[in-house]
DNA sequence: CGACTGACAGATATTGAAATCTGTCAGTTG
DNA sequence: CAACTGACAGATTTCAATATCTGTCAGTCG
């Protein structure tokens, strides 16, 4: 009673039942109890529990949006900050489908539940990718006509790297070979790439 | 009682049954009752039901075989070539995706119960873009230390394009622009890559 | 004698009744 | 009066009984 009950403690305690039970089995009455309150009162800050479930599936990803923030430095090429981000992407997905294979697993259904959350999230990513991009471009190092379209196929040619759907190849001994194989190929794309445009000529 | 029993028509049966009911609902007794036989007649040809669907799925795999078996023609450039190969498997593999998605599905479920059939089927399509790479080689029209290696990770770099996990994603109207663009970067890495060996120097 | 049947045991799937959960809201409390 | 409770209706999940399926094999048939 001494505290009130804040939406931030409530996706605290959440994300404590989810962990703990997983997301089939983590109920609303599960975060009241936990919090000592009645399930009624998280209604007050949750519209519904797919929007809890959301608030807190925003809340990780947002995480993950900080810490890929890439950090310019005109001393380092382009092709080492794009390699170094995805590797940095790459080691970040795949140890957590190591290390804590079932709160991955739980991240995995909760990110299922809510395409545009997810939405979100990916266009912030190519979006920094599309930063990292542009610089080499900006120094000559990468050639590109369209450097948004350019990200976007700099993204989806390394999704086996990050797609949960490909998690369970991570474990494959040879993967950081592939990644390093992949990384190399698409530099080198950029190196000197023209992509044809949609509506434009060769 | 006038034909035996083949191995050939209990596939047929299965493929038709499969396609009926689906892959959850479809028994080994529905198979016997198509064929009109008893179900004990069908275990003299297929050990197991894993075995029966087993062998369904390696005579579709191989049919994707077949087709895609790629034409050498000195005419024609290497990109060319590869360009048009992904986009065939592409094609295909979208097709039968809008055209027919209970199939597909089907034909999913099937995949993923048979690693051992699906990892032959993945190495035979590598080995020919392989072949489609050493051709672009040969001519000096690619560039690379290591074809079997470059060729996985052209089919990495595609999976979004491939991967039945993505085919939610091949509905998209944009698809083929992505298509496109990640083509256009592969081959262009191509022209210019030397992927350092895992072992070598750079 | 080789191809097939049909009854069987154990494993798996289905079903429907009971329990639990979600979301609402009139009422309680400080 | 703002924050919370707890009882409630309808939706969803659980669980145990029941039915079906898989895989085997002794026995039938031509």
């Amino acid at each position: 009673m001494a505290e009130a009950l804040t939406a931030e403690a409530i996706l605290a305690a959440t994300e404590e039942v989810l962990r703990r039970y997983g997301p089939a089995k983590a109920t609303v009455v599960d975060v009241a109890k936990a919090l000592g309150v009645s399930h009624g009162s998280v209604y007050r800050h949750f519209a519904t529990k797919a929007a809890l479930r959301e608030a807190v599936t925003r809340r990780w990803l947002d995480a993950i949006h900080e810490e890929m923030e890439p950090e310019f430095d005109r001393e380092v090429p382009a092709s080492r900050m794009l390699g170094d981000w995805l590797q940095k992407l790459f080691d970040r997905k795949r140890r957590s489908h190591t290390e804590d294979l079932e709160l991955f697993t739980t991240f995995r259904t909760l990110v299922g539940e809510s395409s545009a959350v997810v939405e979100y999230h990916l266009g912030h990513l190519v979006g920094q990718l599309e930063r990292i991009i542009q610089a080499g471009v900006d120094t000559r190092e990468f050639v590109t006509d369209d450097v948004g379209r350019t990200a976007q196929a700099v993204w989806d040619a390394t999704q086996v790297f990050h797609h949960p759907a490909h998690a369970q190849e991570w474990g494959n001994p040879h993967i950081q070979d592939a990644f390093d194989a992949v990384v190399s190929l698409v530099v080198a794309g950029l190196r000197y790439n023209r992509i044809p445009s949609a509506t434009g000529d060769a």
